[in-house]
DNA sequence: AATATTTGACCGGT
DNA sequence: ACCGGTCAAATATT
């Protein structure tokens, strides 16, 4: 217990100061991008928006990793209250689940946007407060994957209309990569039942060595965010196979797999 | 027919 | 007892 804590301040530590470095040179291209601005305004700079983009992404990806990791005792003590729940029919007696200990955070928008994730719609509530309705949605894949992330939607404005979106919980699923379609996660049933593949396509790597780089960064992030054993295969030349043996911390699995993910990403937007 | 949404009942926390 | 989150039957949509 002793160590398994360490490991995890450890781990939380590395996150966070993953986390500062990115953040710092997303600053630094920030401060370069204003600096290339002309009097006019005119700008001269090519900054990249996809590496932008991915910096800030990095970023909070570092921050809800460090929460789970965080949160994981928690959350370990309560999964096994609610097993023993699981099949009861309504009457008499009927558990629900109902404090999550998943990190929360929200954004506002002006319209009502798709944010690419695949959401089920389970209930709709008036608030006290808010005139407005409040709908509440679910992970497309909660019951084949048991994926657990929720969200929840409310107007909280009429003339400029703005609607504020809740998420609670991470997607640990397949959906997470819906934007990536060059990468897929799936189980690997030639391992253990609870490791996962994830395999990526070599048509955007065509770069060896970039490729070779970045798959080796790729291991080596893994086994230093995990303390369990990872067996990574880099094998042939079609196909790029990851396997993670994983059992109970899928959501701290998957989330680190996300990070590492968009780090071979932002590594092609480097060449 | 299969899948998604709507809806009121139900539940746990305060 | 109230409030907000969730369930699941009824209904709508594909």
């Amino acid at each position: 217990m002793e160590n398994n804590n360490s490991g995890r301040k450890e781990a939380i530590e590395q996150e966070l100061i993953r986390g500062r470095d990115v953040a710092k040179q997303l600053l630094e291209v920030l401060i370069i991008h204003k600096s290339n601005r002309n009097e006019e305004g005119i700008e001269r700079s090519m900054v990249k928006m996809p590496f932008v983009e991915d910096a800030v992404r990095k970023i909070f990806i570092s921050f809800t990793n460090t929460l789970l990791l965080f949160n994981s005792d928690t959350q370990h003590n309560r999964s096994d209250i609610h097993q023993g729940c699981k099949k009861s029919k309504r009457p008499p007696t009927l558990c629900h689940k109902r404090k999550s200990f998943a990190p929360t955070w929200s954004i506002d928008n002006a319209i009502l946007s798709e944010d690419g994730l695949e959401w089920r719609k389970y209930g709709q509530k008036k608030t006290k407060d808010c005139r407005y309705i409040r709908s509440y949605y679910k992970c497309s894949y909660k019951n084949e994957e048991d994926c657990k992330a929720i969200k929840h939607v409310q107007r909280i404005q009429e003339d400029p209309p703005l609607y504020r979106t809740t998420y609670s919980g991470h997607h640990t699923c397949k959906c997470s990569f819906v934007n990536y379609p060059h990468m897929k996660l799936e189980s690997a049933p030639s391992l253990q039942e609870s490791s996962k593949l994830l395999s990526f396509n070599n048509n955007y790597y065509n770069n060896n060595t970039l490729q070779s780089k970045e798959m080796k960064h790729l291991s080596s992030s893994i086994s230093s965010t995990k303390q369990e054993p990872v067996e990574v295969i880099i094998p042939n030349d079609d196909h790029n196979q990851i396997h993670l043996l994983s059992d109970c911390e899928l959501d701290f699995n998957y989330s680190s797999t996300e990070s590492v993910a968009f780090d071979i990403f932002m590594g092609m937007f480097k060449f």
